[in-house]
RNA sequence: AGCCGGUUAACUCAGUCUGGUCAGAGUGCCUGUCUUACAAACAGGAAGUCGAAGGUUCGAAUCCUUCACCGGCUACCA
């Protein structure tokens, strides 16, 4: 068979997607088993706006290795994938576009109009992502893509709305809420980002008590909103103002008379110890005017600019140039105390970095509190959903369900879904699933539906039950949910996963998902978040471009849960072992001849070759160690598993110790099952690392001879051969042979000491050596004995002589091994006798040293009473074992003395 | 302010829960090789007092305390 030298990732990443998917191997049906276990994931649907970043492709490889994995265990596995409708990102997005190329608003437009547009620009240009997932190697089932805004979604959308509302848990009201002047939209705590401002000020005012000298020091970083100050409030505790309370202060500028409140809020030791109360613009005086029934002046509007009631003076004024006339005002009156440095933190949009203006408006809300309840129960007392890695994921969210606070749900955004309430002309509200409900309810036909749609977070936290198929009970929800695992970032916990709890337990009675995989984050190589203003992210298409996507996924398996700096070297070294893979395969493609998969392990293990019972015995130890890895999410240990597995004991060791067979020039039955072994093993290797690396492991299976139908686990045995469909192997405890590994062990010990001579000694690789081999333990010599043939391959040595003493020329290399055998190389006139001394006597140091380090415990009678017996034996024939091999050293280096 | 995480070879990271062959991997570096599967490779090698200081223990990278630096999350300190 001709085979490249060389792997091109892109031969194999453009020959197998397609097929895969046309075949229907991506969808839960190739799966005939009726009693199959389900696994399943939903897809935390990427933004229809956005683009492939890094973080998307290790969430996507997280998903897929699961998929795969399990998919090949023979679950019925769906891995449903879909996209988000990102309200204020999308139509921002739109709007640009709109004022860039039309020079339109969304308001020349008009709302129909305008949402048409953003309909167009989706169908167009968004889900590029989603697109990009084919290239990944995603096994995603298409069929069952899905979208927030599709009709069915939006149903459920609606049906979670009115259930809500029936049952009190949403309601319509005021409420001081998050306002982004920018984007013109109430938004909820959670859009909102807090920033340390380095450069802040405190301003320190001075408010007049009435019918008094006396003047009231309050500081603020917002000297503006003093302009709606409705009342000054004082620690209940606090000697200086106790006289104070229920006084009247006179508020300058405005001269408004406002009273001094005692509230337990206020912390005397900060400031002056008492604080300008405005309820209608700060979350602390909003609650402080409710609990003390103050009035709520409103000074600044939806557009961060001053109103009518903040005085003639200032109206129509930006925040921000009312703050600066208010100063010098009170700087005019007398009444500024002082201006100090201070840091605090303001809170911004978490979209557009705009500072938020707390504003008091009527807007649509959910009791979190309440609906929150349930999932914290659930946590408290099953543990569910498990947190992977549980420490620090589960305590954070449990603390949070802990404190939960009402939800701001309406936006002022046309793109979305519209709240499903309407009003007549008296003002009364329908809350109903459709018009036509709410009309029947209102008894008329003259209503208007409340213009404002609901935060893009409403339809996600339906997600996994939405796309399933609720408020329906379809066979999808009945089969697949709850579902088998959500892999997500840690930044939305709260705005998606707890919510997605609450939906979950709420409507279907369980949990959303049993475990929620949190992955790690990556960084730029200084340790930076890459982020598209810093322009600083890794495209991940460049880098399948450059290493192929398999070397790519197995990195981003790799890095799981941890934090990383990213490293195109990492991704280098793994496209090195995709090479080494493809090589392997050729080595034994190219020696196929006569044999197939399957071949050659016939019959009683007992039978077999010292090298064939190791590397079977490896195979399952690796195939053990990987399940147990991937199902316990440690992805980083199943990927170092194979990794080694295939390198070091299969193309390292079991290729090199199998090679003479296998590529013996004349055929026969004995080459024939060599070949078969190697292309055996080679294809368990192959199914190992299907789940990281798709695409290679598809086209080296696929061009193996002997793959069939019956490789395929029987849950697909309809299908047509392919390695996603074969079963994941399983380790045959049977097959372990630890004595066969540690003969083995000893050979490899022997070549590695004789490689090093040889090293050392500056032999040329092509120069033959003659080996002496003595070895005191019948067992161990009966192993060199029937491996001296392999043994010469391996070290070049043209004879290989092994005996019960050692009979060397004075001028030999030697070495002496675990256990006692020793090993001569002569080498008349190559030997400097000094330097060979000098060789072995660094041999002796290091096992001196060792030596000394067991004694030491040893001798120490605590270790030896209280240590575990079993140790304390291991240290002893540790000991033994070292003080052998010192005394064989030093005679060695006698008789080279003499 | 509180809570949490990180600190292991020049670089990127395992190992810490369950203390004793755990001091590891890959990359890089040094030496030698194009040995017919693979130079994207092969063979050999050097390299870390596991952030610091205490403590517990027969024994600590691993458990406890304190500190330092970096990062994150939460918070009503105007």
């Amino acid at each position: 068979m001709e085979i490249p030298k060389a792997y091109d990732p892109k031969l194999a990443e453009e020959q197998h997607y397609s097929r895969w998917e046309a075949r229907g191997y991506f969808a839960p049906e190739i799966n005939h088993d009726p009693d199959a276990h389900v696994y399943s994931i939903v897809i935390p649907p990427p933004n229809v706006t956005g683009n492939l970043h890094m973080g998307h492709a290790l969430q996507h490889t997280i998903m897929d290795v699961l998929t795969r994995y399990h998919r090949m265990r023979g679950y019925r596995t769906l891995w449903l994938p879909g996209e988000d409708h990102a309200g204020i990102s999308t139509q921002i997005q739109v709007e640009k576009k709109l004022k860039k190329e039309e020079g339109l608003t969304r308001h020349d437009l008009g709302r129909e109009k305008f949402l048409e547009r953003v309909w167009e620009w989706k169908e167009k240009y968004g889900g590029e992502i989603i697109k990009q997932m084919r290239r990944e190697g995603a096994s995603v089932d298409w069929s069952r893509k899905r979208f927030t805004m599709d009709e069915g979604l939006s149903r459920a959308v609606r049906e979670f709305f009115v259930k809500m509302y029936e049952k009190g848990w949403i309601y319509r009201g005021e409420g001081l809420i998050n306002w982004c002047p920018k984007d013109q939209t109430a938004l909820s705590d959670l859009e909102v980002e807090k920033v340390e401002k380095k450069d802040g000020k405190l301003y320190y005012l001075q408010y007049p008590v009435k019918g008094s000298e006396r003047r009231v020091t309050v500081a603020t970083t917002r000297p503006e909103t003093m302009l709606g100050d409705t009342a000054v409030a004082v620690s209940p505790k606090d000697e200086r103002y106790s006289d104070l309370v229920g006084a009247t202060l006179l508020l300058p500028i405005v001269n408004r008379e406002i009273p001094v409140v005692a509230d337990d809020f206020v912390d005397p030791e900060f400031g002056t110890g008492a604080v300008k109360v405005t309820p209608a613009h700060d979350q602390n005086d909003y609650a402080m005017g409710q609990r003390h029934d103050l009035p709520q002046v409103k000074v600044i509007d939806s557009q961060a600019r001053m109103t009518a009631e903040a005085g003639a003076e200032f109206e129509g004024l930006d925040r921000y140039e009312a703050r600066d006339k208010v100063v010098a005002k009170f700087e005019e009156l007398g009444l500024l105390e002082k201006v100090a440095d201070y840091e605090f933190s303001i809170s911004q949009c978490a979209r557009c970095r705009t500072v938020i203006e707390p504003l008091l408006s009527v807007q649509w809300f959910l009791k979190q509190a309440a609906f929150g309840r349930k999932p914290l129960e659930l946590m408290r007392e099953k543990h569910q959903p498990r947190f992977v890695p549980e420490n620090p994921y589960e305590k954070v969210y449990a603390n949070w369900l802990e404190g939960l606070y009402d939800w701001t749900l309406s936006r002022q955004l046309w793109w979305g879904h519209r709240i499903p309430a309407w009003y007549d002309e008296a003002g009364n509200v329908f809350v109903a699933r459709t018009e036509t409900d709410a009309r029947k309810a209102a008894g008329t036909h003259e209503l208007t539906q409340d213009p404002d749609v609901l935060d893009t977070w409403f339809s996600s936290a339906l997600w996994p039950i939405s796309t399933l198929g609720w408020p329906d009970e379809t066979e999808d929800l009945k089969t697949f949910y709850p579902t088998s695992v959500l892999v997500t970032a840690r930044d939305i916990i709260f705005l998606w996963v707890a919510r997605m709890m609450m939906t979950g337990v709420e409507f279907k009675g369980e949990r959303a998902f049993d475990d929620v995989f949190i992955h790690g984050t990556i960084f730029d190589k200084h340790g930076q978040r890459m982020s598209k203003s810093k322009s600083n992210g890794v495209d991940p298409l460049e880098v399948f471009d450059k290493y192929g996507v398999d070397a790519t996924r197995i990195v981003l398996a790799s890095i799981g849960t941890t934090d990383t700096r990213w490293n195109d070297t990492q991704v280098e070294s793994y496209r090195n072992f995709a090479n080494k893979i493809w090589n392997a395969a050729r080595f034994c493609l190219m020696n196929s001849e006569g044999a197939r998969v399957g071949l050659g392990f016939e019959g009683d293990p007992k039978t077999w070759a010292l090298h064939d019972r190791w590397i079977m015995s490896r195979l399952q130890k690796a195939a053990r160690d990987v399940s147990a890895s991937i199902e316990a999410y440690d992805f980083h240990a199943a990927v170092q598993t194979i990794y080694h597995f295939f390198w070091d004991d299969f193309c390292d060791w079991y290729i090199e110790l199998s090679k003479s067979d296998v590529t013996a020039t004349e055929a026969s039955p004995a080459r024939d099952a060599a070949r078969g072994r190697a292309l055996t093993v080679l294809e368990q290797a192959l199914r190992l690392l299907h789940p990281f690396m798709p695409f290679i492991t598809e086209e080296l299976w696929q061009k193996l001879p002997g793959v069939g139908s019956e490789l395929l686990h029987p849950a697909y045995k309809d299908a047509e051969p392919t390695v996603m469909l074969a079963g994941y192997p399983q380790a045959r405890e049977e097959l372990i042979d630890e004595r066969a590994e540690g003969e083995i062990a000893s050979i490899i010990e022997l070549v590695s000491r004789v490689r090093n001579i040889r090293s050392e000694l500056n032999l040329k690789p092509g120069e033959q050596v003659r080996l002496l081999i003595a070895a005191p333990d019948a067992a161990v010599r009966s192993v060199f004995e029937s491996g001296a043939q392999q043994i010469a391959r391996l070290v070049r040595a043209s004879q290989v002589s092994v005996g019960e003493s050692l009979d060397a020329p004075r001028a030999s290399a030697r070495a002496v091994l675990a256990g006692g055998a020793e090993v001569a190389v002569p080498l008349e006139g190559l030997i400097d006798f000094a330097q060979e001394r000098e060789r072995l006597g660094r041999e002796q140091d290091k096992l001196q040293k060792e030596g000394a380090r067991l004694e030491a415990q040893l001798s120490n009678p605590q270790f030896v009473e209280r240590a575990p017996a079993e140790k304390v034996e291991e240290l002893r024939q540790r000991r033994a074992d070292i003080a052998q091999r010192t005394r064989q050293l030093t005679q060695t280096v006698e008789a080279l003395s003499e």
